[in-house]
DNA sequence: TATTGTTATACTCTATAACTATA
DNA sequence: TATAGTTATAGAGTATAACAATA
């Protein structure tokens, strides 16, 4: 009998190889498309607030930006005051990519909840927070960084 | 305010990211553990089961395979009547390691759940097994293989 | 003929360290 | 001196295609 833990992990993994295969026609892999969705999410940023936000390092973010200006989605623009700073941006491209997974994401959220009774769905999403909460806080607490 | 899918997303990428800290030192990466813990789960196996249960290609777990023979935490065993089959088989050190996960694995849920009430927790399980139908469904039948 | 695993080759993701340009 | 990003280098994960051994 599979656990909460099993359930997660399986959905997770579910949803993540779909998205994959929903856009690498497009020549766009999960990296690529993780740092589309963050640009999507805040804006253009500078390539150190990316490795940040991606909890990758820089030297990798230069690589994920190089092919996703090869390919058409993201553009390297100049910083208006600190000529140091690279703020990556999206293209219409890919724009119209970060469109399409939200469009995506948010289709397959109703989808998955829509079997859930209204109560039971707020129980549930109280309890995801209180699962996500305590993982943090343990982790948090057993290594410190 | 981040939804049931944010939510799901968040825990697996912590519980991931711990699980991977953990055995490091090891010298054992994602994908290495992944095979040990499928062996654990399902005794010895050719490389192409383990292709199969991992998802990924024959190719791919020859290297796999070459990697935890090298660290000695599984070994390749003849198949007593097809000569072509390499079984996959633990080592002392390799149970070691997934008796490590298991226990990991077990804490870590028991943990997780802890502050859950147990008609909540019922219904979490029982949602959570809903959402994982749901998504196979959909994506076996969006995506005819 | 079909199957198992390997060799050959290539691409992606990832990291650390040394370096350049700018602040 | 400190910060942003790149070049250099390396290892891991992944795939497809061609091949050898065995069934």
């Amino acid at each position: 009998m599979p656990d909460v833990l099993d359930r997660l992990l399986e959905i997770t993994y579910l949803f993540q190889r779909d998205m994959a295969r929903t856009f690498e026609a497009d020549g766009l892999t999960p990296a690529r498309l993780h740092l589309l969705w963050v640009l999507g999410a805040e804006g253009p940023l500078p390539q150190r607030a990316l490795a940040a936000a991606l909890d990758v390092s820089p030297r990798n973010v230069t690589g994920l930006v190089d092919a996703l200006e090869a390919s058409g989605h993201a553009a390297r623009r100049p910083h208006p005051s600190d000529r140091r700073i690279a703020l990556v941006t999206l293209t219409d491209r890919g724009e119209t990519v970060v469109a399409g997974m939200q469009r995506d994401r948010r289709i397959l959220t109703d989808e998955l909840v829509a079997g859930i009774d209204p109560g039971d769905l707020a129980r549930l999403e109280r309890d995801l927070a209180m699962v996500a909460d305590r993982l943090r806080s343990l982790f948090d607490a057993g290594r410190p960084t």
